[in-house]
RNA sequence: UCCGCAGUAGCUCAAUGGUAGAGCAUUCGGCUGUUAACCGAAGGGUUGUAGGUUCGAGUCCUACCUGCGGAGCCA
C-alpha cells in the first residue's frame, strides 16, 4: 500500500511508491505519454502517465480529465532535473474522485480583474494567489511573534462600538437592540490604551471597517490591522518600535518566501533586503520642503500652460497625499518615518510637541516604491485637562469619552502606539498593484461577493 | 461624491456605418519528454439594457446599468 504524501515532502520519498491526493491543474499529451500537473495545496508536481505502465482504460482516461478534477495518483517518485521541484511521479494508477460538473472558468491565460474578482473563490487556487496567501500567513504570524517575544499581551478589542473613536471617518451602522445604533470598529486604539494601563504592553489584531467610498488600489472597506500600545513610551521609543517591527516582519517574510516572491510574483527582493533599522526620520516640516522643491523642479520642466493645470503647490498644513508620499519615499531605499505633523490635521488624542505646540507627536511610516502609508501612530495626550480641551475643540460628545478620560484620572502615564494595515504591508512585500489580492475575500465599495 | 475609460463566444480581444472574427478553453483525432507544448477538425453569438438617427448600427446620438482606473479620505 503506497503511503499518502504531500508535494512539499516529495523529496523524502524518492524511489518509493506514493499516493498523492490533489487537483488536476493542467495537462499535456504526447501520444504515448500524458503529463498531468497535480497540485495539492502544498505545491504542484508533474505526474507522467506512460502507456506501458497503466491499464489502457486509465491511459485513455488520463488524456480526457478536465482541469480541476480531484483525484488520487499513485506512482513512483523519481528525480527529474527538468522539473522545477526536482521530482516527478511516474504514474502506476489513477483514481478520479470527482470530475468537474462543468467547464472550469479559469484558464491558464490572462483574465481581466473584474472576472477574476467574481471568481475569487476559484482564483485562490492559482499559483500566484497561493503564494500571496502564504505570504500573508507568514506576515500575520511574524506580527504575533514579534510582539509575543517582547512580552506584549494580545488583547482583542470590540468590533461593535458605540461611537466613532476619532469622530472623523464614515462608519458602518448596524441596529443594536434597544440601544439604538452601533458601529463597526474603525480602530481599537482607545481600548488598547485602556488595556495598556492594565497590562503595560498590549496589541490588538483584528478586522477594521471603514465606510468611506474610497476607490483606490490602497483601500478596502474591511481590512486587518495590528495596533500595539505601550505604557511609559514616548514618540522616540514608538518610532524605534515601528522600525524594528516593520524590519522583522519584512525579513521574516523574505527568509521564508524569497524564492516564491521572486519566481512566482517576480518581486525584486533586493529592495526588501534593504529594510533594516534605522529608518530615515524626517519631520513633517522638512517633508513639505522636500515636496515643494520637487514640485518646483517639476514645474520648471513644463511649459506655463501645463503648469497652470497642476494643483497648487503644497504648503505647510496640507496633508501629504498619495503623490506627495511617493515623492518623499522615493528618495530612500527603505521606509521613511515622517513625524511631527501639524496638530490641526491629527486626531484629538495626539500629544502636542512641548517644543512646538503647533505640531503633534505623531509618526507615519511610508513604504518605498509608492506603496504609501503602512503605519500611523504616535504619543497620546496623557494630561486630563489638555485632553478635555481637545475633545471640546474637536466638538466631540464629551459623555462618550468619559471612560477614556478615566484613564487620565487614575494614574495617567506617557504612552504611545501605532496601527499597521496588514494588506498594505503584504501588497508592498509581494509587490502587488492592488491590496485586493492580499486578502482572501476583498470587501470594496462596489463588491461584496463572493 | 467628482473626473476619465470600457462593456462583442466560457475567457482575452479584433471588426471604414455594409455577410460576426481570431487566440485560449471545450469536444474529437494525431504525436514517447511536454513546460502557457505542438498539428488537424468541430461546436460555440439577442454585440450590457432601453430608446433614437439611418435604406442599413457592434460601430453614430441620448439615458440607464455594470465594471475598471484615478481624486478626495484614510491603514
Amino acid at each position: 500500500m503506497a503511503e499518502n504524501v504531500y508535494v512539499a515532502d516529495i523529496a523524502l520519498h524518492e524511489g518509493k511508491e506514493v499516493t498523492l491526493h490533489g487537483w488536476l491543474h493542467g495537462r499535456r499529451s504526447s501520444g504515448k505519454l500524458h503529463f498531468l500537473q497535480v497540485r495539492d495545496g502544498t505545491g504542484t508536481v508533474q505526474c507522467v502517465v506512460f502507456k506501458g505502465n497503466v491499464t489502457p482504460e486509465a491511459f485513455t482516461e488520463a488524456d480526457h480529465l478536465p482541469q480541476e478534477t480531484s483525484l488520487a495518483v499513485t506512482g513512483l517518485v523519481k528525480k527529474e532535473p527538468r522539473s522545477p521541484i526536482g521530482f516527478e511521479i511516474d504514474v502506476r494508477s489513477l483514481a478520479v474522485h470527482a470530475r468537474p460538473a462543468r467547464e472550469y472558468p479559469l484558464g491558464h491565460k490572462e483574465h481581466g480583474v473584474a472576472f477574476l474578482m467574481e471568481q475569487r473563490h476559484l482564483w485562490l487556487r492559482s499559483p500566484r494567489q497561493n503564494v500571496i496567501l502564504r505570504v500573508r500567513h507568514t506576515v500575520e504570524k511574524a506580527i504575533r511573534d514579534f510582539f509575543d517575544q517582547r512580552g506584549f499581551t494580545l488583547v482583542d478589542g470590540p468590533i461593535f462600538t458605540p461611537n466613532a473613536c476619532e469622530g472623523t471617518s464614515t462608519l458602518f451602522e448596524v441596529p443594536y437592540f434597544d440601544l439604538g445604533k452601533a458601529y463597526l470598529t474603525q480602530s481599537n486604539q482607545l481600548y488598547m490604551e485602556a488595556a495598556a494601563m492594565a497590562l503595560g504592553k498590549v496589541y490588538s489584531f483584528g478586522p477594521t471597517f471603514r465606510a468611506e467610498k474610497s476607490k483606490t488600489r490602497r483601500h478596502l472597506t474591511e481590512f486587518w490591522m495590528v495596533e500595539p500600545e505601550v505604557a511609559w513610551l514616548d514618540l522616540e521609543g514608538d518610532m524605534r518600535l515601528m522600525e524594528e517591527f516593520v524590519s522583522f516582519v519584512v525579513q521574516t517574510a523574505l527568509a521564508k518566501h524569497r524564492d516564491e516572491l521572486s519566481r512566482v510574483l517576480e518581486r525584486d527582493v533586493s529592495k526588501l533586503d534593504a529594510v533594516q533599522p534605522p529608518f530615515p526620520r524626517i519631520p513633517y516640516t522638512e517633508a513639505v520642503e522636500v515636496i515643494r522643491r520637487a514640485q518646483e523642479a517639476q514645474r520648471a520642466a513644463l511649459p506655463p500652460e501645463e503648469v497652470a493645470k497642476l494643483p497648487p503647490m503644497m504648503t505647510w498644513g496640507d496633508d501629504i497625499g498619495g503623490d506627495e508620499e511617493t515623492l518623499v519615499a522615493s528618495a530612500y531605499d527603505r521606509p521613511v518615518m515622517v513625524h511631527r505633523y501639524p496638530a490641526a490635521m491629527k486626531a484629538f488624542y495626539f500629544k502636542k510637541d512641548a517644543q512646538d505646540p503647533s505640531v503633534a507627536l505623531g509618526c507615519d511610516v511610508l513604504a518605498p516604491e509608492g506603496y504609501g502609508e503602512i503605519i500611523g501612530g504616535g504619543q497620546r495626550e496623557d494630561d486630563l485637562e489638555t485632553l478635555e480641551k481637545a475633545i471640546a475643540h474637536h466638538q466631540l460628545p464629551r459623555e462618550a469619552f468619559e471612560w477614556y478620560l478615566d484613564l487620565r484620572r487614575y494614574g495617567t502615564v506617557p504612552h504611545a502606539g501605532f496601527g499597521m494595515g496588514v494588506e498594505r504591508c503584504v501588497a508592498w512585500i509581494c509587490g502587488l498593484h492592488h491590496v485586493r489580492e492580499t486578502i482572501p475575500f476583498a470587501r470594496m465599495t462596489e463588491r461584496i461577493t463572493p
